[in-house]
DNA sequence: GATATAAAGTTATAATATAACAATTATTAC
DNA sequence: GTAATAATTGTTATATTATAACTTTATATC
């Protein structure tokens, strides 16, 4: 199941997932998983906010690679042309891809408290885009949709909660 | 007429416009259009590219201003609480809003190759993402939409063609 | 005109990202 | 299996974007 800002799941499942689609992934693109682009997926995927690059060098570091930030950010560019990985502009940080595979637009609403994101697709949006842009003649290559605001938990929640880092994280 | 990513426009009073808008706007916020605010909004005007910070500061230095980094980012943070300036994070530049007052969303078409952007709004798009996020029980506070691609002149012409910095400038 | 407030000047630095080249590792061709 | 090739990673340096902190100047209020 897809998260929804729900604080109870079985996170380990969605890392574990989020580890084979990639090593499938790859595997079809002949494209090669190495050990630094798994450290660097299984970190982003240590939780549903979205993480910097440099929140993620110290890991690295611990893990016994090099630390300097070519490395992160080479690993996630191959994520990212795998699909694996999106960045999420306004924020200059990065989350793991909850479809892997998808095509086309995909639309993440991210909580300004509990920090959590959440990557939606929406026909109903996408065709929304798609006409749009075909009235304008404009040919879409890539979308950035990036809606801020309060997930349902921290709308209805007045304590201000702050997204884990650890393993175990909100996700649905 | 808003513009539309046509080539010919008297684009001298898209600027005009723009500043007799923004003075309104201040005025009636009880915000005070200082020299440098208008200069930095004038500037964002010159075209209908989105301009990074840094590319401001010449100018603002030719004028005689302090061109250090804060003078800049001031005038923007202001213009964009005004309404009058919107940000394109996945570009991290700027643009002049081409519907200042305008509440809730605009989407952003951003052509990769004349690099001129367009603001759109579309109740269409715009009660899709509502729904979306109701569905979720989100509320939104803020929105980025950025759609990258080429637009419709560039499209259709084979050369590469590039935006014009210079004050008459395709807009519409 | 004195006081309070807002804006702009100034210096320094933080945060994010990339360029360039060397060393290593994996793949391919023989 | 070894040499040649290509891909990946290491390393150093630097570019780009943005903000913190404090000072000075201008504006508004009394
Ligand atoms: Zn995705
Ligand atoms: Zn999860
Ligand atoms: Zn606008
Ligand atoms: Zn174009």
């Amino acid at each position: 199941m897809a998260f929804t800002f729900q604080s109870k799941h079985d996170h380990g499942s969605c890392i574990k997932s989020a580890l084979a689609n990639a090593e499938q992934i790859c595997a079809d693109h002949n494209q090669r998983f190495t050990k630094i682009r798994r450290l660097v997926l299984e970190l982003i995927w240590q939780s549903h906010k979205p993480l910097g690059a440099y929140e993620l060098l110290p890991a690295i570091k611990q893990a016994g690679f090099n630390s300097a930030p070519p490395t992160v950010y080479r690993a996630l560019e191959f994520l990212q042309e795998q699909g694996l990985v999106h960045r999420i502009s306004s924020l200059n940080a990065f989350i793991g891809c909850s479809h892997p595979g998808h095509q086309g637009s995909s639309c993440f609403l991210i909580c300004d408290q509990c920090q959590l994101a959440v990557e939606v697709e929406s026909p109903v949006l996408a065709s929304a885009i798609g006409d749009l842009s075909a009235e304008m003649g404009f040919v879409i290559e890539r979308e950035h949709l990036e809606i801020v605001g309060k997930c349902r938990h921290c709308c209805s929640s007045k304590t201000k909660e702050v997204a884990n880092k650890s393993p175990n994280i909100p996700c649905g």
